[in-house]
RNA sequence: CGGGGCGUAGCGCAGCCCGGUAGCGCGCUUGGUUUGGGACCAAGAUGUCGGAGGUUCGAAUCCUCUCGCCCCGACCA
C-alpha cells in the first residue's frame, strides 16, 4: 500500500469529549469517526484492524468445529415474545414497527434466531453436537454510550450457539471454548484473564468471562494470586470470618456526631477504625408485602447489588422519604438498634462484630458499643451481600485476594435449557423420545478489542498496537521520496521486497515532512519502521526502529529486507 | 430516567457577567522559502454562534422552551 493512494486523516488534538486514552487516541490516529453518540464509522485504517481480530477470531473459531452463518441484524417481535424476552429485556431493545405496524428489534443478540433455526433443521441426535457462529453488527441502545468503541450502541460482536444432545457434552464443548478464547486472545497479544462470573440476564447455570486488563476497565476482578481463582468483584465470595463473635466488652452509648454523615467521617470523629462501623442501606424489595428492608454492611465494605438481589429478590434503594417515614430519622444516621419488625439482612462481616457503632435513628446522633443479642436481635438473615476487598481470603482456601480492572472482551455461557424450552427446541434421543436440546452461548467483543488492544498499548507518542492487529506491519519512511532518485528508487525496492513475502507494508510516498510521517506511523501505532534516507544511504545503510524501541538502528540497506522479515514474524 | 456541565469555523478554545462590526491557535487554499521529528513568510477561504420563540432600536451575549453532547448513579461483548 502506497500512503498517497490511501486515506490517513490524523489529528492533532482530540475531541473533547473523548475520555479515555483508546478512545482519544482511536480519533486521533483516524480509525474511527463518530456519527452519534455510541455509533462510529470505521475508517479505513480503523477497518484494517477490525479486520484483522475478526480474522483471527473467525480462524480460530472454525479450527474449533464452529460453523459460520449470517443471521439477519432485524428480528420479528414474535420470536422476542416466545422466549419471554420480549418483556424482559426493557429499553436497551431497540423496537420498531414496519409499515404493516408489526413489532421487530434490531437484535442486541441471537439466542431466539438461532434456537429457531436449529429446531427447524436439527431432529436427531445424529445431528448433534452443533455449534453455530456469526460475526455481526449488533444494537444495544445503552442507557450511557461512552469510551467510544468500548462501549458503543452498535458494536462488532462474534456470538457463537452450541446445541447438544447431553449437558456432559455441552459442557465438554464450553471447555473447548474456553481453550480457544485462550487461543484467540493470546493470538491477539492482549494481556488477559479469564474469570468466573455471573450469568446475568442471559442466565443459565456456569459462566466465564474473559477480561483484557486495564487500569480503566469497567469491571472489578479478584483474584488470587496463590492459585488459579479468579472471578468478576459481581460474584467473588466473600468468607464468613471465622470464629464466634467476640465477646461485648462495652455499654451500648449514644454519642452526638453532629454533620458526620459518612462512615469514614463518624470514624474519624470518634478516633476508630471505620471496621468498627456498621452502615445500614434502606432498600425498597419488589416482591415482600413490606417492602422496606434494612441491609447492615461494616463501614468499610461496599454492597454488592448482585448478590443482595439473589438474597432479597429485586430491590431498589429507599427514598428519603421513606426512610424518614420507616426510621423517624434521615439517612446518615440510621440504624438497625430498636427497628422492631423491619426486616434485616446483615453481612457475615457485620454479624461477626461486636462493640460497634451504628446510627441512633435520630439525627446527629450514632451509638457505640453496641452488640447483638445484648442490644438488638441477632439478623434473621445473615448472608454474603458485600463486594471482596483486597486481602479477603480466597474462596478456594489459597491465600488471599487481589484485586484489578478489566474489560470484558469474551463471555462464555451454559445456557442449558433456558431458550432451547421456550422455543422447542428438540430432538429425539436414542430411544426415539424427545428431548430438549442443551445450549451453550459464546460471545467476543470484536469492536471492542480494538479499543481494549489500545487501552493496553499507548505511550506518549500514540497507540502500540500488538503486531497481529496493527494496521499494518510496517512503515516505509523515505525521507525526500519527491526529490531523491537514490531514495525513491531505495524505498520502492525495499517496498517491493517486502510486499512480494506478504508483509502488510505501508509506503509513505506522500510529500509530507519527516516529521510528520513519524508522528503519523507513530501514532497509528504500526509496529516496526523503516527510514531511507540520503544520508544513510550514502553509506548504504537504512534505518530500522520498532515502535517500542527508544532509539532506530542503522542497518546496511541491502539487509533491511531480511531484518524485517525477522522482526515481524518473531 | 434523576443530578451536574457544555454547545461559537474541520479540531482545540476565547468572547457571554457588563447587549453594539464574531475572534485566536491548529488544520485548509495559493505563492515563495524550506526538507531527518508535527517548518517559516506572505496572501486568502471557512461560521444559519445547536434550534425555535421572546425582550430590545440592536442578541453569541438577557429570558423561555427545545435538541444534541459530555460527566456522576441503575445494563453488557
Amino acid at each position: 500500500m502506497r500512503a498517497s493512494q490511501y486515506f490517513i486523516s490524523t489529528l492533532k488534538e482530540a475531541p473533547s469529549d473523548a475520555e479515555i486514552i483508546s478512545h482519544q487516541l482511536m480519533l486521533r490516529a483516524g480509525l474511527i469517526r463518530r456519527l452519534a453518540g455510541g455509533i462510529y464509522t470505521w475508517m479505513p485504517l480503523g477497518l484494517r484492524v477490525l479486520r484483522k481480530v475478526e480474522a483471527i477470531v473467525r480462524e480460530e473459531m472454525n479450527r474449533s468445529g464452529a460453523v459460520e452463518l449470517l443471521m439477519p441484524a432485524v428480528q420479528p417481535a414474535e420470536l422476542w415474545q416466545e422466549s419471554g424476552r420480549w418483556e424482559q429485556y426493557g429499553p436497551e431493545l431497540l423496537r420498531f414497527k414496519d409499515r404493516h405496524q408489526r413489532d421487530f428489534v434490531v437484535g442486541p443478540t441471537h439466542e431466539e434466531v438461532i434456537t429457531d433455526v436449529v429446531r427447524r433443521e436439527i431432529k436427531s441426535y445424529r445431528q448433534l453436537p452443533r455449534h453455530f457462529y456469526q460475526i455481526q453488527t449488533k444494537f444495544r441502545d445503552e442507557i450511557r454510550p461512552r469510551f467510544g468503541v468500548m462501549r458503543g450502541r452498535e458494536f462488532l460482536m462474534k456470538d457463537g450457539y452450541s446445541f447438544h444432545a447431553s449437558f456432559e457434552d455441552l459442557q465438554r464443548e464450553y471447555t473447548r471454548m474456553y481453550e480457544t478464547y485462550t487461543r484467540i486472545f493470546t493470538r491477539l497479544g492482549l494481556s488477559f484473564r479469564a474469570v468466573a462470573a455471573d450469568p446475568g440476564s442471559i442466565g443459565g447455570t456456569g459462566s466465564h468471562e474473559f477480561h483484557v486488563l486495564a487500569d480503566s476497565g469497567e469491571d472489578a476482578i479478584a483474584f488470587c494470586p496463590e492459585s488459579d481463582y479468579a472471578a468478576n468483584v459481581e460474584l467473588a465470595e466473600a468468607l464468613a470470618p471465622p470464629g464466634p463473635r467476640p465477646t461485648a466488652n462495652q455499654p451500648m452509648k449514644e454519642v452526638a456526631t453532629p454533620g458526620k454523615i459518612k462512615c469514614e467521617d463518624v470514624a474519624a470523629f470518634l478516633g476508630l477504625g471505620i471496621e468498627k462501623m456498621v452502615k445500614a442501606i434502606a432498600v425498597m424489595r419488589d416482591s415482600e408485602a413490606v417492602p422496606f428492608a434494612l441491609l447492615l454492611l461494616r463501614g468499610d465494605h461496599d454492597l454488592n447489588e448482585i448478590k443482595a438481589e439473589k438474597i432479597i429478590g429485586r430491590f431498589r434503594f429507599a427514598h428519603d422519604g421513606e426512610i424518614e417515614q420507616q426510621l423517624g430519622c434521615r439517612p446518615g444516621y440510621i440504624g438497625p438498634v430498636g427497628t422492631r419488625d423491619i426486616p434485616v439482612i446483615a453481612d457475615h462481616a457485620v454479624a461477626a462484630m461486636s462493640d460497634f457503632v451504628c446510627g441512633a435513628n435520630k439525627p446527629g446522633y450514632h451509638l457505640s458499643g453496641v452488640n447483638f443479642v445484648r442490644d438488638l436481635p441477632v439478623p434473621a438473615t445473615v448472608a454474603d451481600i458485600r463486594n471482596v476487598v483486597t486481602g479477603d481470603p480466597s474462596p478456594d482456601g489459597k491465600g488471599s485476594l487481589e484485586l484489578c480492572r478489566g474489560i470484558e472482551v469474551g463471555h462464555i455461557f451454559q445456557l442449558r435449557t433456558k431458550y432451547s424450552e421456550a422455543l422447542k427446541c428438540s430432538f429425539l434421543n436414542e430411544e426415539g423420545q424427545p428431548q430438549t436440546m442443551e445450549m451453550g452461548c459464546y460471545g467476543i467483543g470484536v469492536s471492542r478489542i480494538v479499543g481494549a488492544a489500545i487501552e493496553q498499548g499507548h505511550d506518549g507518542r500514540g497507540i502500540v498496537f500488538p503486531s497481529a492487529i496493527a494496521p499494518f506491519e510496517l512503515a516505509i519512511v523515505p525521507v525526500g521520496y519527491g526529490k531523491s532518485t537514490f531514495v525513491r528508487e531505495a524505498a520502492n525496492r525495499v517496498y517491493d521486497q517486502l510486499a512480494a513475502v506478504g508483509i502488510d507494508v505501508i509506503l509513505d510516498d506522500r510529500d509530507e515532512r519527516p516529521g510528520v510521517m513519524f508522528a503519523d506511523w507513530e501514532l497509528t501505532g504500526i509496529p516496526h519502521r523503516v527510514v531511507i534516507g540520503e544520508r544513510g544511504l550514502k553509506e548504504g545503510m537504512a534505518e530500522y526502529q520498532g515502535r517500542r524501541d527508544a532509539e532506530a538502528e542503522k542497518v546496511p540497506l541491502a539487509e533491511i529486507a531480511a531484518l524485517v522479515r525477522l522482526k515481524v514474524c518473531s
